[in-house]
DNA sequence: TGATTTCGATACGGTGCGGTATCGCAAATT
DNA sequence: AATTTGCGATACCGCACCGTATCGAAATCA
């Protein structure tokens, strides 16, 4: 790929304003959302000229989509020893990143986009889903080693249950708490 | 709850133009979304002077949702005597109204619409789901009474999950058949 | 018939955003 | 030092929409 090549003359591109676009982006999606987030709001809370944002992004699908990815972080496999245990940290995780109106928001981006763009869909699937996916399967793997479940438990699918209902429940709120809620799913699941 | 107060004088306000602004909301909420919706596009469509739209409603979302109101058709409650015949039907029914491409559309449209925008979700709840959620307890409890699940069941709780999986396969396709994937994960939650 | 109300149409001022261009200055390469 | 590119700022044009107002025609009631 492309590896240092700093031959170009002339200024660099600031990268503390890049910085500042990037999080002025993700502050916005956070507060007003996808569809209500300008270009010019965002320009303007960064500091930064709104020349500044076209230099380097030719629609907001691409800032915002970059944005997301500059705060991705890795995927954990929790090895407590006890399926419910590890299931929880699980769940506490997912919550930690959904429930905050900013994970709020980037869901909403995300299932926005996904839905309206079956080739957004195919990425996010692969480069986020998946990964998340066979983890999971591995931790079901462990439990079944432990007799914690029936060996004939389809991992996959419980996984896309599981988060088809935390999809849910993060766009229509149950009355209790989200991860109460998701854990009482998840436990019709896991049998 | 017809009050036929029809005292007013002055000429009565146009049912066909009514019945045309629904339809082009309807057909508008599923092709850009709620957010993109314009008052002007709706009143365009439905060949509709904006005062006529002013004059019934303040706001979109007093529009949007007396226009889910108005298709809120008889929900089904099948009782072929057996569960699995009446989810069966359900699911097929779901099918039927998800997986058209317009209804594929619609859907995406709705959901993207309630993720980023709790008023609407609200609205959508209060008047499609919920029936439907009560719908599906009453074919719950008829199961109880047959014996062929258990009593202490959550009916509400297992139309959300199923709903939520309807949902993420509809999202993210999965391989297998829609329908079959559908009646597979819910085989597992009604154990 | 006359009063009243709604009709579709159109125009209006206001707002906010998109996207481009320009400007004078700053920071890098050669 | 000369050149090249990025910088923030601002101005600009065009557009879509909002919400209101106004119009003449049509529909209904007293």
């Amino acid at each position: 790929m492309n590896n240092a090549k700093k031959k170009s003359p002339g200024r660099p591109r600031s990268t503390t304003s890049h910085q500042a676009i990037l999080k002025a982006a993700l502050e916005l999606l956070s507060e007003v959302g996808f569809e209500a987030m300008s270009i010019e709001a965002i320009a303007t809370r960064a500091g930064v000229g709104k020349t500044t944002i076209y230099r380097r992004y030719s629609s907001k699908d691409e800032l915002v989509a970059d944005a997301i990815e500059s705060i991705r972080e890795e995927v954990l496999i929790p090895d407590t020893g006890n399926l419910w245990s590890d299931v929880d940290t699980l769940i506490e995780n997912a919550a930690q990143i959904t429930l905050t109106p900013l994970g709020r928001q980037s869901v909403a981006m995300i299932i926005s986009s996904a839905s309206s763009n079956p080739g957004f869909a195919q990425i996010y699937w692969e480069k986020y889903l998946q990964p998340r996916r066979q983890s999971f399967a591995i931790v079901i793997e462990r439990a079944k080693a432990r007799n914690e479940v029936s060996t004939d438990l389809d991992a996959g699918l419980i996984f896309d249950a599981m988060s088809g209902i935390m999809l849910y429940a993060l766009i229509f709120p149950p009355n209790e708490s989200w991860t109460a809620y998701v854990r009482r799913a998840l436990s019709l699941l896991l049998g």
